[in-house]
RNA sequence: GGGGUGUUAGUUAAGUCGGUUAUAACGCCGGCCUGUCACGCCGGAGGCCAGGGGUUCGAGUCCCCUACACCCCGCCA
């Protein structure tokens, strides 16, 4: 007997052998998926990451290895020495070598597995929490392998795309310094500086633009970034970004680069042209439609905006419309066509399902033949002028349904941005995945540079306080810094934020116009940005960039449904790894070494 | 921080109006079987009904609390 491994080498995976190899003499390793015992005859199903190949030990061939396949069970990994045998009548079409067999000579147990806490199948049929806890078992399953096979496709494919453009591949440190705003950060305790603390960077940005003022002209990494935030099934604590950076560039070269990577993937993994280019949205529109700046465009039932003709009504009757627009809250519909035939029962869903977001409730009204409102609380007092407004401004035709929201601004998009992606769920319009029409790529730009934090009485930055302003709008920085939108751009796929970038401030005069905008004193901004403002003196070039979530590409590349789905060792919601523990606990020596003492006092 | 859904053999589920021995399938163990591919047939083992408290003559089932997982809001430039 051939000893497996030393002298049996590897011939072929367990997905490639065809009727071309008849005959051949081969050796596979895998894992047991599935048998077949049939007492003179076992079938075993041979699983590797490529695939899956019968192996076929026979009684009166070779009795030895035929009693050892007897021993055989589930997730025993094995090595197998057999002929390669036409399956002829006998064929399996559901497998990619299903016209083949292995008969086999020789069989090898490199171990004996137990039974495993749950079935290595393609269909997912158990709880996340045990897949989580066993999930070395979990990534044996096939669509597992086959996303994370993908994903380092997508790295591959990446690297040589900016490779081949002249960008270089940079690294950027994780330990860095901690910069108050933005997302919160993971802290790690300095042993070497007691009391001070190093944060994992929620993201490369002041480095790869110091990269630009450094003079590497072309900047990316495939790098992991940390945020200390609250998870979600698109959010985990950390995660990786295709981060670019160039200079000398405007925002239509940053989308001409990253449109080619985008379907360059597309092309080379799915076999997809996406047309170009992208199609472009100004934020306002986005928000004013869609009430995000993340619109899923692969169907419309847009948000029609009623604020105006509230007021122009002086409320039409309506008091708590009325009341609404006189606190700068806004008004907003959808329409839901007639066909979409929901009764009371599922209207009522829907008001349960916005009063989870804030909502107060949910208003609405059914349009009867001659216009009038019915089932609806609004119906009797509202006046039959801003009736056939409202009815105009959302063109409701007889038997359509109007679904309203109105309050503060941010509450009313939230809601009707998730109602509409809801109502759509509901209805039926989104497309399956991989079916035609179902990539809708777009660009967000022009947002405005600030938003008004409420409680701080103050302009802060939307984004970061390094994006460049529209030239036209910088007088307007003094003046009405609410007015003054900036080179910000976002990309967004089917409803998700695939990325974002912007062109940065390289000119010191204005930035520090922005800096006065926001109320940041000459010296708080040294102390923040001393470095940045100093680089920003010393020659630095136009530049700009942006960063696309990895994990998310491939998570909509795949079809996953979840982020967890892509990455393979992920956390849960509670940020917790459920196979090793983590975060787990260290002892009172640790902690002092760190200079670090816990408030927390644990139960007993 | 808030709202919602869930937790029953190793796994997936069933479990009626609260009623006495908690079912089934797959897996596991033993036996039989040479053309199966969700192989088949016979037999067997396997349960702190997530944990704690309460209501009740009696709780898997009703109530409260806790834990864990998932979804959403807040949060995430």
């Amino acid at each position: 007997m051939a000893r497996f491994i030393t002298e049996l080498k590897r011939t072929h995976s367990c997905g490639e052998l065809t009727k071309a190899d008849i005959g051949k003499d081969v050796v596979l390793f895998g894992w047991v998926n599935n048998r077949r015992d049939h007492g003179g005859a076992v079938f075993i199903d041979l699983r590797d990451r490529e695939g899956l190949t019968q192996v076929v030990f026979e009684a009166d061939v070779r009795p030895e290895v035929h009693e050892l396949a007897g021993d055989l069970r589930l997730e025993f990994c094995v090595g197998i020495r057999g002929t390669v045998v036409s399956r002829g009548g006998n064929a399996n079409p559901k497998l990619r070598t299903g016209e083949i067999e292995v008969h086999a000579t020789e069989l090898t147990i490199f171990n004996r597995s137990e039974p495993t806490p749950f079935p290595i199948e393609d269909k997912v049929e158990t709880s996340e929490e045990k897949r989580l806890q066993f999930r070395y078992l979990d990534l044996r399953r096939a669509p597992l392998q086959k996303t994370l096979m993908t994903r380092a496709r997508v790295n591959h494919l990446t690297r040589n795309y900016f490779s081949e453009r002249g960008f270089l591949e940079l690294e950027t440190p994780f330990m860095v310094k901690y910069t108050p705003g933005g997302a919160r950060n993971f802290l790690v305790p300095s042993r070497l500086n007691p009391g001070k603390f190093y944060a994992l960077a929620e993201s490369p940005q002041l480095f790869k633009q110091l990269y630009m003022m450094s003079g590497f002209d072309r900047y990316f990494q495939i790098v992991r970034c940390f945020r200390d935030e609250d998870l979600r099934l698109d959010r985990q604590p950390e995660f990786t970004q295709i981060d670019v950076e160039m200079s000398f560039v405007e925002q239509n070269d940053v989308f001409d680069v990253i449109e080619g990577l985008v379907c360059k993937l597309w092309k080379e993994i799915l076999g997809v042209e996406l047309p170009r280019p992208f199609q472009r949205m100004p934020y306002a529109e986005s928000m004013a439609k869609y009430g995000n700046d993340k619109p899923d465009l692969r169907f419309d039932m847009p948000h029609v905006v009623l604020t105006d003709i509230v007021k122009a009504h002086g409320g039409g009757g309506v008091p708590l419309m009325h009341e609404a627009v006189q606190a700068k809250g806004i008004v907003k519909a959808i329409r839901v066509p007639a066909s979409a035939g929901f009764s009371r029962t599922d209207i009522e869903k829907l008001e349960e399902y916005v009063k989870g977001m804030g909502a107060k409730g949910l208003a609405r009204a059914k349009i009867a033949e001659n216009g009038e409102w019915t089932q609806s609380p609004l119906a009797k007092n509202i006046t039959p002028e801003m009736r056939a407004a409202i009815n105009a401004a959302c063109g409701a035709q007889p038997g359509d349904l109007l679904l309203f929201q109105f309050g503060k601004e941010n509450m009313v998009h939230t809601v009707m941005a998730n109602l509409r992606v809801h109502l759509a769920k509901k209805m039926g319009l989104i497309p399956e995945y991989g079916s035609g029409g179902s990539w809708r790529y777009l660009w967000v730009v022009d947002p405005p540079l600030f938003e008004y934090d409420e409680e701080s009485k103050t302009w802060a930055a939307a984004h970061h306080a390094f994006t460049r302003p529209h030239d036209e709008d910088l007088p307007y920085l003094e003046t009405d810094p609410g007015r003054v939108n900036c080179y910000r751009y976002d990309l967004v796929l089917n409803g998700f934020e695939l990325g974002g970038g912007s062109i940065r401030l390289h000119d010191p005069a204005v930035q520090a116009r922005v800096f006065k905008a926001m109320g940041i004193s000459d010296e708080e901004a040294r102390v923040k940005f001393g470095f940045l403002l100093d680089a920003l003196k010393m020659g630095a070039p136009p530049h700009g960039g942006i960063a696309l979530g990895m994990d998310r590409t491939v998570m909509l590349l795949t079809g996953a449904e979840s982020l967890r789905d892509v990455v393979a060792w992920p956390k849960t919601q509670k940020g917790t790894d459920l196979m090793t523990g983590a975060p787990g606990d260290v002892d009172l020596k640790q902690l002092r070494e760190v200079y670090v003492k816990s408030t927390f006092e644990p139960q007993k």
